[in-house]
DNA sequence: TTTGTATATTGACACGTATAAATATTTAAA
DNA sequence: TTTAAATATTTATACGTGTCAATATACAAA
């Protein structure tokens, strides 16, 4: 029985990452909705329920790994997703949390998307 | 301009607690090793490279959340992914990565699997 | 330049959690 | 029942980070 080989460390750091974006509520409503459309950031703290400087930080951060691109309009900056994978990830876990749902009934998951 | 309707919470914190779960270096290498092959805890450990005590937390915490499965064989354990999204969910991240290093050529990623 | 608005940065604090050592539990074999 | 091996749980510790208040910066209008 050979054991398959590890992911490369590098590899490994940058998936990583990439999941740390997502893991945690803030930031998942704020790539949930820029995935609807691109908001500036009064709008996405008034969606979110945060302080300016919290929404701040978190988009600084999604940026610095190219999970949003902004734009300039005026004094006011405009956030969206930077590419259709990140729509996608967002799609797989809520099809396997489906799944869970599916196959164990009493499992806490309120359904409606 | 009409703001999108956030995430209801649960599934937001459903969602957020899949990325968590994904979120972390030695969780990610093991989710990534078990889309492989399935593994009992000890060849996970050495795969991994950390303590028994450390996989069997994690082990733990992925099968709370149907990430994984579990299989008795005698006093061994094998483990599994519960479900083929788990495996899109690391092919959705890498995808994206791959899009990040083509547009962004100094983009630190080092790029084979 | 001055004023006002939108966004970014800094600093401090509280909370969650990854880790290993020690211990407990489970299972099979003797 | 005793012993050994595999896995799980408990405990304590150290580190990362989400949050807001205060402040700084950028831009546009007057």
């Amino acid at each position: 029985m050979n054991i398959p080989q590890p992911l490369n460390p590098q590899v490994l750091d940058s998936v990583t990452q990439t999941f740390k974006a997502l893991a945690d509520n803030t930031r998942a409503q704020i790539i949930y909705l820029l995935t609807q459309q691109e908001m500036n950031v009064n709008a996405l703290c008034e969606a979110v329920g945060v302080s300016q400087p919290t929404v701040s930080h978190h988009l600084a951060k999604l940026h610095s790994i190219r999970l949003v691109k902004r734009r300039r309009e005026g004094t006011q900056i405009f956030y969206s997703v930077d590419d259709s994978h990140v729509g996608n990830l967002f799609k797989e876990a809520l099809w396997h949390l489906d799944h869970v749902r599916k196959n164990i009934p009493d499992f806490q998951f309120d359904h409606e998307v």
